[in-house]
DNA sequence: ACATCATAAACCGATTCGGTCAATTAATGT
DNA sequence: ACATTAATTGACCGAATCGGTTTATGATGT
């Protein structure tokens, strides 16, 4: 593991990415090593020199995975916005931060979250336990927000329910897109949330 | 092939499922024989005796799928339907009962219209260049949909944007729901159409 | 009783797996 | 210039798994 932190951190990057990205898509049993390492453009003895093993490897991950949204987004996250649509784009605009270093980190841990192989299931549970479950879902979003804007005919829940969908269906969108959409399709998510204040408060 | 088709309708159903869901989660590549096989509760002999070869299963699979939903969801479609909320949730409704004759179908054929392996992609391309991606994305629901009834102040644009993400977060939670979530989760969505017609119609 | 068929276990050669190691190359100190 | 050390990889290991075939078994109809 020394080996690895001691290398320059853009190869560092590299490499990490590449390991999220395929662990990610594919999950722990269908991801090999020589996956990750041709990916990255370094050799599968490498990898093995920097992580030890392959359950070495995704444990790291994992860990740093949860340090990362737990710093970088729960504890940046400003308590005094009680405007939801505000709270949904403050944590919006961490997510994306987030993922400029690391795009691959929402897949990854999503797909950790529900892992299932024998060899690393374990270690994960008590990795998330330790966690609330903060570093998924939206919970710190809604908790303590401000539903009382709304129109008296609105349902907050379904409210809550059609933001779930709609912050799902834009991630999944951010994931897949060029570096140049990200600050377009942020501007339109933007809009949209200022839509939504428009036509749904009193 | 007659092998299969001469199996009791149930039971090809079940391995069509399984082989759906694997083919779609993991790829082709990454897809055994054997995963689909486990799944579907039968031996990995029998797969290649009803199929003859992983590839033939595959492109069995894309052309059914592309079949299906052309039959159940592009020719069933209504274009005498012109309100925008209400061809959504029309077009939900047909996918939604295509979906519970084989809840995999939507995730397979996204994942066969990228699929990259050199032994299928040049025949998969051909497949769905005869059906000019209607099978794929939501196309259909705008075409020819009334933007008219729009507040001045909404961008339509916006407003397919927004639409686009909350079905596809919304198909995506569909997709790993049980069976009784099937209505309750049908319901919702077609309460927040209901909502997005009180609040941006004018 | 025999021929037919569905089925799966055992098997095939080939490939890929996680992981190691020797050997080559690059960097470093003197 | 050379010796030493560290970084890097291609080749390699046994084991597992791959796509696909063969064989053995048992049920069925005649």
């Amino acid at each position: 593991m020394e080996k690895f932190l001691s290398l320059p951190v853009k190869k560092q990057n590299l490499i990490i990415d590449a390991a999220l990205k395929s662990f990610g898509t594919n999950g722990y049993k269908k991801t090999s090593i020589s996956d990750i390492a041709s990916a990255a453009g370094i050799s599968k003895a490498m990898v093995f020199h920097y992580f030890g093993t392959k359950k070495e490897l995704y444990i790291y991950l994992v860990n740093t995975c949860v340090d990362s949204i737990s710093t970088e987004v729960v504890e940046k996250f400003d308590d005094s916005i009680t405007d939801l649509f505000d709270r949904i784009l403050y944590t919006s605009k961490l997510k994306i931060a987030l993922m400029e270093k690391h795009p691959n980190v929402p897949s990854f841990i999503q797909s950790a979250y529900f892992e299932n192989a024998d060899e690393v299931k374990e270690e994960i549970r008590t990795i998330f336990s330790k966690d609330d479950g903060k570093t998924m879902g939206q919970e710190i979003t809604f908790d303590g927000a401000d539903f009382s804007k709304f129109k008296d005919d609105i349902d907050p829940n379904l409210v809550m329910n059609m933001i779930d969908w709609i912050s799902e269906g834009y991630m999944s969108k951010m994931a897949d897109a060029e570096e140049t959409d990200f600050d377009e399709l942020y501007s339109v998510f933007e809009e949209c949330m200022q839509l939504f204040k428009r036509n749904f408060y009193k």
